[in-house]
RNA sequence: GGGUAGGUGGCGGAGUGGUCAAACGCACUAGACUGUAAAUCUAGCGGCUUAAUUGCCUACGGGGGUUCAAAUCCCUCCCUGCCCA
């Protein structure tokens, strides 16, 4: 089951309701995580504990690391983590990047500043790590060879059985031309086409067998050029998909615009995911523009390195200056650790004496933080009004 | 009492005649992290100074000596570990 509903707006933002088979997620709202199918660190209690709306697990990492078949014969992700939480599963596109390219062009996909790309291919033209052809991709990872493409993909995502799958496609580098974007944006066209087949098909069968079908998400690529967003964005949002992810790489400062020609062709009533964004302030730029979903590693990923978010700002809980505070986390914080009365002092002690458990708090601390920042996200656009103010609590404009 | 191994930065520990303010760890300090190569990575870490890796000063248990030159060789004293009595 897949049903999207469009509740309030205010400007171009949106409030809606996710329904899946596992339950429903008010949107906007941000998947956490959870690459080899459960967040990292976290253990049973505490994905309880930290409770996330939404998870994302990682096609790629879990074929690689010889996962599928496990979960395929456990009867799918939920059956096999235990975790009965609506979960989407990315498509392997992003790796294709991360992967390759990323590394060539030492880049993550939101290069700092803007005005990129600075020049054809810059900063290496050597991707020996992912070889991209017309048909598909091969992964050189670990001293092994990984072939994916888009069939292959959708097989995959179909036998780890999230209830939302994306298509696979090719993230594109900020480093990368106008040129390599227009011959990418062919390739991650058709790949879409074939994954919406291929997905069809595989859906059709496992309903008729009694099984649960699987939203796909279709994903607009382009880069930062204006006509390929909008043209990608016509492209895809004109297919039979059940949803969309806007993708690939842009620079900071033109994060907004991308946003906005890649929502451009969409079709309004459709849920829309900005793939792998999650800095505060990115959150209200593309809420505002229209933006449903989004995943992020940020919460988790900087709370295991010692960052914990909170409405004063980030606090890196290391940092000497927290040695003697004896406040809390945040005050009036509802999280585990909040509601046990963890200090700042404490926590930062524990991440020198008893890293895991530090971890683990800080983990839960950010997904609860970002579970409440989506909830007041919600609350102003459902009410029409507070927006603004909101966005200035979290220091934001 | 005899023997033996040692004493280097906050700690552990390289270095055994010149290129040493001194490898490498740890600790400490600061920074990064945007569809997880990430339980990670970067940088700094004697003092003062410079636009600068620029310049100066202090350091290898204490004292003395050999040498153009010593943490490195010699003498002596002190201290520590271990073994024997």
């Amino acid at each position: 089951m897949f049903k999207f509903k469009i509740e309030n707006r205010v400007g171009k933002a949106r409030t809606g309701v996710l329904k899946t088979s596992r339950g429903k997620v008010a949107t906007p709202n941000i998947a956490t995580v959870a690459t080899h199918g459960k967040i990292r660190i976290l253990n049973k209690t505490d994905h309880k504990r930290a409770n996330p709306d939404l998870l994302i697990a990682n096609t790629f990492h879990l074929w690689v690391n010889n996962k599928v078949k496990e979960i395929r014969k456990a009867g799918g992700i939920h059956k096999w983590n235990r975790i009965k939480k609506p979960t989407m599963t990315d498509s392997g596109g992003f790796q294709v990047f991360s992967l390759g390219w990323g590394k060539t062009h030492k880049v993550g996909k939101v290069a700092k500043g803007g005005g990129l790309p600075v020049g054809e291919e810059m900063g290496g033209t050597e991707n020996s790590a992912v070889k991209i052809t017309d048909g598909g991709v091969v992964f050189k990872y670990e001293n092994r060879e990984y072939k994916l493409d888009a069939e292959k993909s959708m097989k995959i995502q179909r036998d780890i059985g999230a209830d939302i799958i994306f298509a696979f496609d090719e993230c594109t580098s900020p480093a990368h031309s106008r040129s390599y974007n227009e011959k990418s944006l062919i390739k991650t066209h058709a790949w879409a086409e074939r994954s919406l087949a291929e997905h069809k098909k595989l859906n059709a069968r496992a309903l008729k067998g009694g099984g649960g079908g699987q939203a796909l998400f279709g994903i607009v690529q382009g880069g930062i050029f204006e006509d390929l967003r909008k043209k990608s964005s016509k492209f895809i949002g004109s297919m039979d998909f059940d949803g969309f992810g806007i993708g690939g790489s842009f620079g900071e400062k033109e994060m907004g615009k991308v946003i906005g020609w890649a929502l451009d062709g969409l079709p309004d009533e459709k849920p829309r995911h900005l793939l792998g964004i999650g800095k505060i302030g990115d959150i209200f730029t593309a809420v505002e523009r229209g933006i449903d979903l989004f995943d992020c590693v940020i919460p988790t990923r900087e709370a295991r390195h010692g960052v914990l978010y909170t409405k004063g700002g980030r606090m890196s809980i290391g940092r000497s200056i927290f040695g003697n505070d004896n406040k809390l986390i945040e005050r009036g914080c509802g999280c585990f650790a909040c509601a046990n009365k963890i200090k700042r002092k404490d926590i930062r002690q524990m991440f020198k004496t008893d890293k895991d458990k530090a971890r683990r708090l800080a983990t839960i601390h950010n997904i609860h933080f970002y579970k409440t920042l989506f909830r007041e996200i919600r609350e102003t656009i459902a009410i029409g009004k507070g927006f603004e103010k909101l966005k200035k609590e979290y220091g934001v404009g």
